[in-house]
DNA sequence: GTCTATATCATGATAGAC
DNA sequence: GTCTATCATGATATAGAC
C-alpha cells in the first residue's frame, strides 16, 4: 500500500489504512465513513472524491490486499521447487502475516465480502486461492499428491491451516501461530500426500 | 424450531424462519426489521414485543440452531462407538444439513456473529464445536488419533470438511456435498489418525 | 484536491389503540 | 399479543467554497 507515495497517493493510503483497522475492529457495517475520516484525519469530501462511495473504498482495499498476496505467493513459488515446499511456504507466510498484520488477514479471508461487495466473487475465487489450487494440481501431476478431485485436495490441504488462522483471529489459540506450524503442516500434508 | 406450537409460539417461529432466510440471502445488516415483518406477515410491533430488538432476534435464532445441532451431535455420539465413526457421522450430518437447509448452515458457521452479536462468543466456542473438540480428545486418549495439541488435532480433522461446506455455500462446488463425503473424510482422517 | 455544511433518506425503536 | 402510525437518529452522499 506504500510505494513512492507522491502527495497524490498519501491521502488514499491514509484512508485505506484507517478503513482496514476499523473494518476489522468493528466490521464494515458498524463503521461509518465519518469514522474513517476521523481516524485518517481526512475529510469526508476527500474520501468520496477518491473512492466514489463506501463500497468503492472496500473494493480498493480488497484488491490491493489480494494483489499483494498473489505477488507474495508468486515469489514463494519461484523460491521453492516441489509442491510440498511451495505449499508449506505459503502456509508459513500466511501464519506470519496473521501475527504481523492481523487486520490484513482478517479482512482478506474472514470478512464476509458478499454482504458489502455483492458483485465481487467470493474470496475463494480470488487470485491467491486460485494460485493455491493450481499449486495442488501441479503436485498431483508430479505424483506428490494422491489423485483425486483437485478441488477436494486443495480444500483438504489448506482447510486445516486456514481454520487455524481463523481460530487465532478469534483469540482461541493462546500462542502465536508459527508455534503451531510444524504440527499443523504435518497433519495437512498427510491428508493428501501419496506416501 | 417447530414443536407443539401453541398459538403463542406460532408468531415467533414465523419471524425466526423469515429472519433466517433474509439474513442468509442479504446479510444481517442489509435486512431491516421491516423486511422481516413483511416476509413473515407479522407486524413490526409484534416482532419487538417478542424479541426486544433486532439483535435479540438474531440471538434467539443463533441459540435455537446451535442447541438443535448440539442435540444432533449428542445423538450421533450415542449411536457410534469409536471416535472415527462418531466424527465421520458428524461430518456426514453437516454435509446433509448443508444441502437440506443451506440457510441454517450458513447462519450457524459462516455468518460473522461478532459484528452483530458482540457479546456472544465466536462460533468455534459454541456448544457443537466444543463437543467436536471433546470427541477428538477422547480419540486421542483411546489411541485412535496421534498425540498432539488437541486444538490442532480437532482443527486439522474438521478444517477440510468445514471448508468444503463454505465452498459449497459459495457455489464453488458443482455437486451436492454428500458426493464428496468419502474422499473428504479419507483425507481428513489421514491427517490425524495414528495408523 | 481538500474542506465544511447540508440534503436526503432509511432504519431501529416506541406509543398507544384495539 | 397484534396492529398502525410515528419519532428520532445517524448514515450515505452531495454542493460548493477555497
Amino acid at each position: 500500500m506504500t510505494t513512492i507515495s507522491p502527495q497524490r497517493e498519501v491521502t488514499r493510503d491514509l484512508v485505506l489504512d484507517a478503513a482496514l483497522a476499523l473494518f476489522t475492529e468493528k466490521g464494515y457495517f458498524n463503521t461509518s465513513v465519518h469514522d474513517i475520516g476521523r481516524k485518517a484525519h481526512v475529510s469526508i469530501g476527500s474520501i468520496y472524491h477518491h473512492f466514489g462511495d463506501k463500497a468503492g473504498l472496500a473494493r480498493a482495499l480488497y484488491s490491493a490486499l489480494t494483489a499483494h498476496m498473489a505477488q507474495r505467493i508468486g515469489t514463494l513459488e519461484r523460491q521453492h521447487g516441489s509442491c510440498h515446499d511451495q505449499a508449506r511456504a505459503v502456509v508459513a507466510e500466511l501464519f506470519d502475516l496473521t501475527e504481523s498484520a492481523p487486520p490484513v488477514m482478517n479482512f482478506m479471508l474472514y470478512a464476509r465480502h458478499r454482504e458489502f461487495l455483492p458483485d465481487e466473487p467470493p474470496v475463494c475465487s480470488s487470485r491467491p486461492f486460485a494460485m493455491m489450487r493450481e499449486m495442488v494440481r501441479r503436485g498431483m501431476a508430479s505424483g506428490e499428491i494422491r489423485r483425486m478431485d483437485p478441488l477436494i485436495a486443495s480444500t483438504c490441504l489448506f482447510g486445516g491451516p486456514l481454520r487455524m488462522i481463523t481460530a487465532r483471529l478469534d483469540a482461541l489459540l493462546p500462542r502465536p501461530l508459527p508455534d503451531y506450524l510444524d504440527d499443523t503442516w504435518t497433519c495437512a500434508w498427510r491428508a493428501v500426500a501419496t506416501s
